[in-house]
DNA sequence: GTGAAAGCGCTAACAT
DNA sequence: ATGTTAGCGCTTTCAC
């Protein structure tokens, strides 16, 4: 014999109210006699009865749940953004369901697709590049995105970000104010705009202020493993470079392992500048300098958007922007 | 003027057929002549129709999503784990509702009550200990629930784990053959029972082994941060420590940091061995010497655990035991 | 302040 | 192979 589900009906029945009435205490609507109230709660307790979110969702089509995707949750720096999302979700009453896309351009339309059949109120995405069938799926529904980390050119739907440029222009010109002269931009794909356009931009106005020239063999593009940054560490010493920017912060460890495997001394002969101080950038030793990015900030007020986009207020700008740091640690010269 | 949602009724309309049709080829329900089918899922096509969820799932009483309590994605132990169920889920077409619990008591309840109300088909938890509130709230529910990573004593429900004790001694074992005397336990919560219990015991079980007595000033129990890790380092050596098996990666690079910072030097004088073999121990210096947990595949294999369950399917064994290696790397001296 | 009743969009017998 | 018909458990007008 099954245990029967106790529904809205069985307790409007218990509780001799109607469902319209249990639903109304249940939804905390102010319009029910406090006896009724009282009543009808004591029943509820009695029962034990769980108003089910998923007909609740059918009936108000709202499901009080948000979809992320997340290029991969093993990265820290998804990690910490998808925890503050988590965390202003929680505190809004929303859930969060959790899509990991790879990077790879059919799964994310895929996830995004059942997503979407899933009724979620709205959608948090995180990942590199937004490609014109993505952007064609989110105009089509008319479910409310924001970006979190992630820069669309087209700024079509709101975004959370910091000025990539600025911080790296900050930090190649502070490595260059040291003496450093073959300054490396190191980076995952180009093709994703916040590294192919912004940092790199950055990268170039900082040489540009003190009269470099730019030199494309000074570019170095990989997959941002702590393995490649190892195996990478021996290409620029080659190449003479005495510093690098490091866009990701576990390429930046390898990179960083690998100089001083070589028996190069970090900072006095070799300079290195991490860009997102997630955890690890504290492990590494020395502990690497890093443009400090407000990962669970960015993540907490994407979420923020997303909940007055979604309630329909007023939205002032979507495309904010936050503020970011440098933190200068030990691979890098001290400042004076 | 809102856009219209298309329903399966429309596509029914337009099709000359009933609804019952139209679901049998959106579900792939075989019983439908191919001639329909096609007319069917043209009209699907020109329609643009999305079948919507939580209608199916109010109707179906399947919700094809899991629930996922875990104590902070922004650990890279829950964050492996959490990938593992992510990627067995997707193959089985479920999606992951994912909450953070904060290893709050008060919290986890809460989340688990909610996840219930969202009538998730199942459950996988990862956390410390599991009280016995929420182990009543576990079986009062009739939706199965499987632990990732994570031991009840009582072992009520499925679970997913390694031979913690067989490690434990194993890797203790080890720093004992290589010479150390004084091999310190260091780990977050004992009351957490993979710790107190079972980590516990395996050190104990090597020193034994080894007719060395148990010393309880050198068990050393804290929250497992990078700093705490840093701060312990001279306590240990203090207390005149020569090798430390750490149950926690982050807290084991900061305490392996800490002892060279003091100038003692690993593994020669000092041998560090970790528990999870997280990324991160691959990122310190030198690399640390782990226990390697297959902490993907403890994901993956709760997560078939569970649709085995939700499917009614047979289970030989629900205490699930994975093997584990050991992985020798800097922080201990190299085997002969 | 409360109730009646009509859906929300779909699945699942049960017929045919 | 296809259609009919109840629901699934709740919210939400609209009356009263």
């Amino acid at each position: 014999m099954e245990k029967q589900t106790i529904t809205i009906y069985d307790v409007a029945r218990e509780a001799n109210v109607s469902m319209a009435t249990v639903s109304r205490v249940v939804n905390g609507n102010p319009n029910v006699k406090p006896s009724t109230r009282k009543k009808v709660l004591e029943v509820i307790e009695r029962l034990d009865y769980r108003p089910n979110a998923v007909a609740r969702g059918l009936a108000s089509k709202k499901t009080t749940t948000v979809g992320v995707i997340v290029p991969d949750v093993t990265n820290l720096f998804f990690a910490s953004l998808a925890r503050g999302i988590d965390d202003i979700a929680t505190m809004y009453k929303y859930n969060i369901i959790l899509a990991n896309s790879d990077q790879n351009d059919q799964k994310e339309i895929q996830v995004l697709n059942t997503l979407l059949a899933k009724q979620v109120d709205g959608i948090i995405y995180m990942g590199n590049k937004i490609t014109d069938e993505l952007r064609a799926e989110f105009s089509r529904s008319k479910t409310p995105v924001v970006l979190a980390g992630t820069i669309d050119p087209e700024q079509q739907v709101g975004s959370v970000n910091i000025d990539y440029i600025g911080a790296t222009e900050e930090v190649v010109a502070n490595m260059i104010a040291n003496g450093k002269k073959n300054i490396a931009f190191v980076s995952a794909s180009l093709s994703n705009p916040i590294n192919g356009q912004h940092r790199l931009k950055g990268y170039k106005n900082a040489l540009v202020n003190a009269n470099i020239a730019f030199n494309e063999a000074l570019v170095f593009e990989c997959e941002p493993t702590l393995q490649n940054g190892e195996l990478l560490a021996e290409q620029l010493l080659e190449a003479g470079v005495d510093a690098a920017y490091v866009a990701g912060d576990e390429l930046a460890i390898g990179l960083l392992n690998g100089i001083i495997n070589a028996d190069v001394s970090v900072p006095e002969a070799f300079e290195v500048t991490a860009s997102n101080n997630s955890r690890i950038t504290e492990m590494a030793r020395p502990k690497l300098t890093s443009i400090m990015l407000p990962l669970y900030d960015i993540g907490a007020v994407a979420m923020r958007l997303l909940t007055k986009i979604m309630n329909k207020e007023e939205i002032d700008e979507k495309s904010i922007i936050l503020p970011y740091k440098i933190v200068n640690r030990g691979t890098t010269s001290p400042k004076k």
